[in-house]
DNA sequence: CGCTCATAGGAACGACCGTACACATCGGCG
DNA sequence: CGCCGATGTGTACGGTCGTTCCTATGAGCG
């Protein structure tokens, strides 16, 4: 018999721990929201001990700028080859209705995060710093078919549709979506 | 000598508590967030004690949607008036700009507070209902002067200048809105 | 091979939270 | 006037939180 296990600590090699705190950080605000992101929730969703996030993140704040950071990172990447794809200005419109019907409506993930996003950036200034870092290179890639004028407006019209998506019970079609960005920048 | 008092309780009489505390608790929240909002920031905030809020509310989320709601009233009531008040679809138009940079852009607290309503929302069905008749009641009141198709994409315009407004460096200006507006629905 | 320090692990502390509850008070009605 | 239920007040409980701190481990390097 071995006897009762002396509680033996079993120390893992993790190297790339960082990176995954990161991803799971974000997980859990898409699922219980910035306000039900804590160490705890985090260290669980990633079976590593509690310990290991204040190791990691010297603040819970940080932690969050660090997740909100990749996930913009993430979006705006994908935005962006969208555009550079388009080879004209109509191209490019209809890449924009995919990208809202496709990537930002489908999941409820991504809607999620960003009114998460927002929010927060709204309080703390180092998330701002994120948010207008995203709408800059938004309005960039908008802007490789659309006038910088025109870029804006359709942004700021995105970001309207997002939002009433996000909480509307009947959200716009992607017809409806397609006629109202084709009003603006037809 | 009177003595030491007895640690008399100083009783007050106070019919409209329960209003008051529903304002104070719209002025926590611009301050410090529905994060930060908690029964004894109100309570203090309001100079109560803390056992008046859960007299008065049965949860602290019944307490944060009778503070959104009315909110909600109180915006959709002067945004209604504008409206009614304009003879004609310009003067519509120029309403809404004078609602966007007069009533909403102007203080920071209704943009703070938007913000706050929208991603709790994201979160409690009972404040989803709340945007729900927000949104619905402002389509209306622009349907006043807009056809519905219309009023739709002009609402949804309008949240994403909201939202820009609230997290962008450099908001844009009345002009810059109105020419959005009127491109839109012009 | 042996040392060392970046990394992993676990427990604890003090603060704040929502809520429940027992008790005090008094306006208004019978 | 005398009661009583609506309202006001203070305290306590159990839980979660961010953060700190000490210890343990082993990968990489000299």
């Amino acid at each position: 018999m071995t006897g009762p296990a002396p509680a033996r600590r079993a120390r893992r090699h993790d190297p790339e721990r960082r990176d995954r705190l990161v991803a799971t950080a974000l997980d859990v605000i898409a699922e219980r929201g910035v306000a039900g992101t804590s160490h705890r929730a985090v260290a669980a969703a990633a079976d590593v001990p509690l310990g290991s996030l204040t190791y990691h993140f010297a603040s819970l704040t940080e932690l969050l700028a660090a997740a909100f950071t990749r996930h913009v990172d993430t979006v705006a990447a994908r935005f962006d080859a969208r555009m550079r794809a388009a080879p004209d200005r109509a191209a490019a419109m209809e890449a924009l209705v995919g990208h809202l019907t496709g990537d930002l409506l489908a999941s409820g993930r991504d809607l999620v995060l960003a009114v998460e996003l927002y929010a927060a950036a709204a309080r703390d200034p180092a998330l701002r710093a994120v948010t207008q870092d995203w709408m800059s290179r938004s309005r960039r890639s908008l802007e490789r078919h659309l006038d910088p004028v025109t870029a804006r407006e359709v942004d700021a019209l995105v970001e309207g549709l997002v939002l009433h998506s996000a909480l509307s019970t009947d959200p716009m079609d992607a017809g409806q979506i397609r006629s109202a960005l084709l009003r603006l920048a037809g």
